[in-house]
DNA sequence: AAAATTTAGCAACAGCGTTGCGTAATAGGG
DNA sequence: CCCTATTACGCAACGCTGTTGCTAAATTTT
């Protein structure tokens, strides 16, 4: 949730969700761990948690005797108290997941679309995955809302599609008004690669530092999480990574440049050559190290994901490489934790942060 | 000025802040218009304003007669409230700014630096600036701190230089500390080009959106504002740009990777084609909008205004030509407005922005 | 001169985190 | 067994924020 005015409805919100920040990245919790953690003075953590539980998003959970002095409660998150459904919109297939307040992926299923499918198409594909998804568990007052993360151009701001790449019926559909018109629910629209690096920084906890996922499915693209929030850019286009040159006498890409870093990757797995393929892409992560300084690169999409250990060698290679330098210039690079189900479970989180998340002050 | 906790001190700071921001960006501003910018009320307002004319930062500036009803109070900011000297320390040049409230630069001297300069001569050579600047203005009182910008890569958050480029002396130089005993200031340290990002943003106020500053100065650089903030990367290390690879197959550049864009635009600069050189840089931008998707490109550094025409040609050219395909995708392209005081200039502002500008929360 | 309109501020209020201090629950020592 | 030290936790009062309700002031129009 974004607001420009700061009042105390904004404080509670900030620090509720801090607690709810610690309680989603360690398992169980005290009134001391936050109280490190914040901050806060321990009244006022006292306070924050008498409400979370009110509200049922948080609940005792035994105590814990560490010697001398009355023991201390142990507080866990409920994770079962809140969902959201996650919806990955490919060129031809929906990928649905359930996820709870956790984090975790309760159930996933993938149904084809058809060929160059319409909006109203795509609409009743997501009714009907949806309702099944709701029978399974009974999410009666639960579900938070349904994130959809789809290829772009989108306007993130306003919910609307502007033009997905190589699909011929998506100019301008206010996607997400008609969704919550079709399906009774709060929707949440985004591109697929910022959906699926708010999955990675959501899981990881607050203390996840600047971070890039590399997407390689049908097009190479990145989505960024920057000091403390997904980047979207002044138009909800960043992340058009593909596009990059890296090769000013290469060959000339769909986009009109030469030497694209798409197009480059592409003649090296037509080729054949995943090893170089992958060494290539490898020059453009340490191209956005060199750029923006990430702590953290995960590697996720469909291609990448069927040669995993040749892209993860060559891009830590890479980075490491170009880091022996610096001790101190350290980037973990991992493949995603959630491996095909990283956008759309990012998409659902993305509901869920929108409510439990911090909260962001946008300055007029 | 960055915290974690949210308590009601901090929604003063940032509703001051909110102000504050409307007074720099217009000229003369009623409490109205902050009404209408910021979504408090109207009393809240008035309540602010009533601080911030308290503190001396803004005064009554006449009233508005618009027709009937009661005419309006138009304040204004007090410019000479509060000043920041900023430093730009190259490797041959001390580059000393005076900088008022408004972002107005009042006044800018350049000496020289002796050769591979050491810690110590710095201190000097700063001390001896300030004293003379302070004496100019007789600025008791109202001196903030001072703001360095200099080449990295160093630890914004410690203020250490931990190697800067081609100089001998500069290995793990807690210059903050240094520079705070020796001055008796405040100060402030930072990348060159992430403080001149910052002074671009201060002067255009808050509604400055996604922006990079690019700067060819003995090396190409970038400075990035992201999400209204500076984006320094997770070891302030981010702005190299000039590493990044744009030519697979070019020549090996210092850095040890082949074709990056600094190498590549220094040989066509050695070669004297500057036209070449400018669209090679254009490149590079080009592959930064893709990545960030920017919505002000600013161009500055010695190098580059030596052939400013060229360079703005060459990079409007190639934002536009990317660009054409869709018209909601604009990205503004500019010369610097401060011309070679950017540096300096932005890192004074820094020093303002620490006090009066919008605070940040730092999510644990 | 009276009415209408706009601006501004006083006073009471709700809600936040903070502070001061008292209470509950445990382990260890006499 | 009782007392004490220790740790955890909450009640109550407080200071401060922005908000709400209402009154006063200053101006133009009728």
């Amino acid at each position: 949730m974004t607001r420009v005015t700061a009042d105390v409805t904004f404080l509670r919100g900030y620090n509720e969700a801090l607690v709810m920040a610690v309680g989603r990245t360690a398992r169980t919790f005290e009134r001391a761990t936050v109280v490190e953690a914040t901050g806060l003075t321990p009244q006022a953590v006292s306070k924050v948690i008498a409400r979370l539980t009110a509200g049922g998003l948080i609940r005792p959970a035994g105590v814990r005797r560490p010697g001398i002095g009355k023991p201390a409660v142990v507080y866990e998150l409920v994770p079962d108290s809140r969902y959201a459904i996650g919806a990955h919109v490919a060129r031809r297939t929906l990928r649905l997941v359930l996820v709870d307040l956790a984090g975790t992926v309760h159930h996933s299923t993938v149904s084809p679309l058809p060929g160059d499918f319409t909006p109203a198409q795509l609409l009743d594909a997501l009714s009907a995955g949806i309702d099944t998804m709701a029978g399974i568990g009974d999410l009666r007052g639960r579900l938070t809302g349904l994130g959809i993360g789809m290829i772009g151009p989108l306007d993130h701001a306003n919910g609307l599609v502007r033009d997905a790449h190589g699909l011929r019926h998506w100019h301008d559909v206010p996607l997400r008004e008609l969704a919550e018109k079709h399906l009774g629910l709060p929707v949440h629209l985004d591109k697929d690669v910022t959906a699926g690096i708010t999955a990675e920084a959501w899981r990881h906890g607050a203390t996840f530092g600047d971070a890039a996922l590399i997407m390689v499915e049908s097009g190479i693209g990145g989505g960024f999480w920057l000091g403390g929030a997904a980047h979207r850019g002044a138009h909800t286009n960043a992340g058009e990574f593909g596009h990059t040159v890296v090769d000013l006498t290469g060959p000339r890409c769909v986009c009109g440049r030469h030497g694209c870093l798409e197009i480059v990757h592409h003649h090296a797995t037509e080729a054949g050559d995943i090893a170089h393929a992958a060494r290539v892409l490898a020059v453009g992560v340490v191209n956005l190290l060199q750029t923006l300084d990430l702590a953290h690169v995960v590697l996720a999409g469909a291609d990448l994901l069927r040669h995993p250990r040749t892209y993860l060698a060559a891009v830590t290679d890479a980075v490491q490489a170009d880091a022996r330098r610096a001790d101190w210039l350290r980037t973990r690079v991992a493949l995603s934790s959630l491996g095909a189900d990283v956008i759309a479970a990012g998409a659902a989180m993305q509901v869920l942060d929108q409510h439990y998340g911090i909260p962001e002050l946008t300055p007029i």
